[in-house]
DNA sequence: GATCTCGCTCATCGCTTGTTGAGCCAACCA
DNA sequence: TGGTTGGCTCAACAAGCGATGAGCGAGATC
């Protein structure tokens, strides 16, 4: 198309195409799940031949394996946990978090993965936490985080969707609070 | 095979036969989704021929909007929802709730009728409440049971499945009943 | 006991899916 | 510039799906 060649022209338009097909694969999954989405239709949003899906990943299961793999979350202590599920998850949802959660419930892969990072979640939690029931505590807390995930994003309850983010954190926050501490603590460390 | 002939011998067992096709869906579409449960196994399951379950119910869709019915779950009140959330709602689910939520997050019809249900849920317990901040607050608490549903259930985090109901419901109940009572009040009405 | 009724099964259709292998054509190398 | 590589498309396959319609045979009706 233009004069200058690309570095890497072969290779780098390959890699560059794989990772369309990918994005476009992030997108269909979180819009629709692993079953109802079609390597047809995310080649179509990849602007790509069906086949070509292919030869890249292997079998659909592979990509879908590929497209829900989470980034790194940073150090897990309870504030970037309160960061992350107040500030951050609040907002939209990267790709390959929707395509995780869109699935998890029937999808087993999606299943097993969303299931290993909320019990990971949940012990490091449970570690900074402390205190009794610290394991059953981490675990409300994490499960209450879905859930409002779930609530806001998926399903759109209008008590959600009519809120903007800073009402939600500013009535959830002290309420998460509540839980790291404890029913019968007051403090908590505030960021 | 009895010498007793039931009752509407004819009839009777036509409807005896659509229930253990409705039961054989719920279980069906509980276990896999909308999407992974074919008729093929629904009919299987029910000991019937495959084309007996388009003759009952129509069409896959009609089936399973009938299958994901909720029963009543009497008077919504304060009470009433703490009860049916951690009294009732830690042990098994019945199959039309299984079902339900098992397909809400990937098949649009479940994921509207299990976002009307919670919006109910929501108005309900907000009014019952009152306060700051009712609506959200409501929504915050009903949301946070759906997470802990799906994380027990269907993700089966460690930490849930560890504990037995009693201890998950001593931890949750105080900390359910401070969403309900805002974080500055209190009392709690106790059942 | 003859006839009708209807709950149920059998065989099959059209469609979509994931997946495969042959072939084309531009980019690279000598 | 001629030959080779390889990214990509085209065409097609087998399998499984929801759904249809004809036919059988046990029960109901007279």
């Amino acid at each position: 198309m233009n004069g200058v060649s690309e570095p890497g022209s072969r290779a780098a338009k390959r890699a560059a195409t794989a990772q369309r097909i990918l994005d476009a694969a992030r997108a269909e999954f979180g819009e629709r799940g692993l079953e109802a989405a079609t390597i047809r239709r995310i080649a179509q949003r990849a602007n790509v031949d069906p086949s070509l899906v292919m030869q890249h990943y292997g079998s659909k299961a592979a990509l879908f394996a590929i497209a829900i793999q989470l980034g790194e979350a940073g150090p897990g202590e309870i504030e970037a946990h309160l960061h992350d599920v107040l500030d951050v998850r609040l907002g939209a949802l990267p790709p390959e978090t929707k395509a995780l959660v869109r699935s998890m419930l029937t999808a087993p892969e999606a299943t097993g993965s969303m299931s290993a990072f909320l019990n990971e979640r949940v012990a490091n939690l449970s570690r900074a936490m402390g205190g009794d029931d610290a394991d059953l505590r981490a675990a409300l807390i994490v499960s209450s985080i879905l859930g409002l995930t779930i609530a806001r994003h998926f399903l759109k309850l209008d008590a959600f969707t009519s809120a903007s983010d800073a009402d939600i954190a500013r009535v959830a926050r002290p309420w998460v609070t509540t839980g790291v501490n404890g029913p019968r603590r007051e403090r908590v460390p505030d960021g």
